[in-house]
DNA sequence: TTTTGTAATGTTATAATATAACAATTAAAG
DNA sequence: CTTTAATTGTTATATTATAACATTACAAAA
């Protein structure tokens, strides 16, 4: 599965409420609440189809009344264990994810020049990563794969 | 290639002396000056084979005297920009590089457990990324792949 | 060999990211 | 209700990294 950078035509609006309609039900299924705070920072992560820092995060729930930044690291993290948004390491930065059924490492896709990202979950990547380990007779457990670059829209923009 | 975990048997302070050799040659093909500082702090990213903190190089150069961060980060940033050491972006911590002849971007196994790591350059990761990336029509130009897991002697040792 | 320009380092301060510790509140289960 | 556990509030601080400007060391030209 490869899930492509968004076009002109998307509509986020709709985006966010099925990704808060995932949410929901994943927490559900988990028995773990959905509180307001979560749900909040959780939009907010969504609010962009780009990677988005914590106290940027904080910043936007500050608009809301007070906050600090153990909130939005707490709801952060709560997110990520669910599986619900990913952190890219490269960037201190957080994403929403985009299939959050269960919990997986991503590999994604950042564009360098309008910080579109893209969320794959490329078998053949897995697979790769999955042999070059064991020849090295390593187990692995999780993996960080970050690919920065151009999007197709920025390749055309700055050819 | 594939670059392994190192053994009982593994001769580090030979270790260091060939990056210390490879580290020199590569300076001097471009042009660069290897100073004193930028030898120290290669030396001291050296010393383990394992990923170390910035401000971890920085507490061994003020046993030699006085220093502060951005004599650190500056050393780390020149040795980075000349592919003489990786950065751990899951981390925030430094490694030396195995085979520095050009820069390039490694594949990292990091095990848990010991924390010590093994560089790979694993074209079959490459490819998969490169494939994945055109697939979507994204123009890779920098990636990174950081694997978390256990090296051989822990998945032995926990076994 | 002095001069001069550039690169490198020193120094102070501060930005940016993240967590510890404990108090207060809220929700859910008995 | 009441008790318990989860969540959030609050203050302080740890950790990682950089900005800005002064000083020093080096290498090439005069």
């Amino acid at each position: 599965m490869n899930l492509q950078f968004i076009g002109e035509d998307h509509d986020h609006l709709r985006c966010i409420a099925r990704a808060l309609v995932n949410a929901e039900r994943v927490c559900q299924q988990r028995g773990r609440r959905f509180t307001t705070i979560r749900r909040r920072v959780f939009e907010l992560v969504w609010q962009q189809h780009k990677p988005i820092g914590a106290y940027e995060v904080l910043e936007k729930l500050q608009q809301d009344g007070r906050a600090a930044p153990p909130t939005v690291y707490r709801a952060l993290d709560f997110l990520l264990e669910l599986g619900l948004v990913h952190r890219i390491a490269s960037l201190n930065a957080y994403v929403g994810c985009v299939h959050p059924e269960y919990p997986h490492d991503g590999q994604f896709l950042i564009c360098k020049s309008c910080k579109a990202f893209a969320e794959l979950d490329a078998p053949l990547i897995a697979a790769a990563i999955e042999q070059s380990a064991s020849d090295a007779d390593f187990e692995v457990h999780q993996h960080t794969v970050e690919i920065m670059g151009l999007c197709p829209r920025c390749r055309i923009k700055l050819a």
